[in-house]
DNA sequence: GGCAATCTACCAACCGTTCGGTAGGTAGGC
DNA sequence: GCCTACCTACCGAACGGTTGGTAGATTGCC
């Protein structure tokens, strides 16, 4: 019985508009927005271009449909841990950027990034839909974790800007680094992706700890 | 007679291949490589296309010399900065991020990693060589200032990888996110780039420092 | 004269986009 | 049951424009 609800949710092959989406993503991040174009988009959708133009104005508007399919998705990690009630604000900071690390190096959204800067200044809505309904609530999400511990005075209040400039800095840069040198062989002994993490959330707890308590 | 000494210094019109060069370094900074064109190139050089390819031998060469040049010139400042003895580590320390930010934020060479990111599947060559001529001996100066501390005192040993992460990674996303959101009208309050520099290095030298008096 | 630097004029290939057309499904009137 | 009308999803072919790149003539300095 509780077996029959499970199955609508992945299908083999996606339809056509998802399929486009998907294809053109992965097209996107690796080539870049200019360089990609619509026939190989076609291609490699098993379609032709002009079924491009049905579901989509244009290659702008696919563009920025690639960009905003996935917000949701991205940030309900984040989302449901902040509402966890039951984790210490330290745990859940260190949750959080298994989170952070994970979907920025990992998921198509986090590693936008480049490409948005690369078309940003052609079409700036662009720009501004990925503040307004990525950067922003990752970073309202995480600064929930940081107000709440320092509600309950497990935290230090510290300035809301430098905090997200050495939260977030390192964990972009690190994905930016693995895109450029994505070649590189030896990448993952080049950027140990967990031990720069650890250490990099080891720093942010002891900027968050009150004055007092500081051993080995 | 002696006025001849000085004229051949600064130009006012660079000749022919370094006109070429800075003006299609701030094209492609400004739309990225795909979506800049030859013509543009061109046009913007006063020049017409077949003068370009007498300079040089296609637009990946063209673009490869335009990463490269500008190597040294970004990296003097920190050459000499590291070679002056008369200054303490600490105060070398935030010298160096003066101008690590001034550098990656301002210079045409720092602004180049959405650029190479961008290019870098298609010629990996130019990936590195930015690696090994720019990041490499840029991380390597700044780590010859912390190891002269380590070797006098006044700083503790870290990990180099996990201080890199922590050092470089802030500078190259502000830098990154002042170009994506460069048509943002209130962009120096959205990231106002003295304060998060000096928080910065404030946590870097907290970290160096060793155990013991940690007080405001 | 010779050579470096720049020009004019041009090409084939490809670009994003549009057009006209079609296969298959379906809703509704009669 | 059947016809009309409309729908979504797709295709082949073509459009005007731009691309990176080339051949060959021309300029101006040593």
């Amino acid at each position: 019985m509780d077996t029959s609800t499970v199955d609508a949710e992945e299908k083999p092959k996606a339809a056509g508009r998802d399929r486009i989406l998907n294809v053109s993503t992965d097209l996107f991040l690796e080539k870049g927005f200019a360089a990609t174009s619509m026939s190989a988009i076609a291609k490699a959708s098993d379609m032709t271009k002009a079924s491009l133009y049905y579901h989509f104005a244009g290659k702008e508007d696919l563009f920025i449909a690639c960009v905003t399919h996935g917000y949701a998705t991205a940030l309900t990690a984040l989302e449901n841990l902040v509402a966890d009630g039951a984790l210490s604000c330290d745990r859940k900071l260190r949750a959080a950027f298994d989170i952070l690390y994970e979907t920025t190096i990992c998921s198509q959204v986090g590693r936008m990034s480049p490409l948005i800067a690369e078309v940003s200044r052609a079409f700036p809505k662009v720009a501004r839909s990925f503040h307004s309904e990525y950067v922003g609530p990752q970073q309202a999400l995480l600064w929930q974790i940081v107000e709440d511990g320092v509600a309950e005075g497990t935290f230090m209040a510290v300035d809301q800007k430098q905090f997200f400039h050495l939260a977030f800095g390192p964990i972009v840069t690190l994905s930016l680094s693995r895109e450029m040198f994505a070649t590189f062989e030896d990448l993952d002994s080049h950027f140990p992706v967990d031990r720069l993490r650890d250490g990099h959330v080891d720093v942010l707890l002891d900027i968050l700890e009150p004055q007092g308590a500081k051993g080995s």
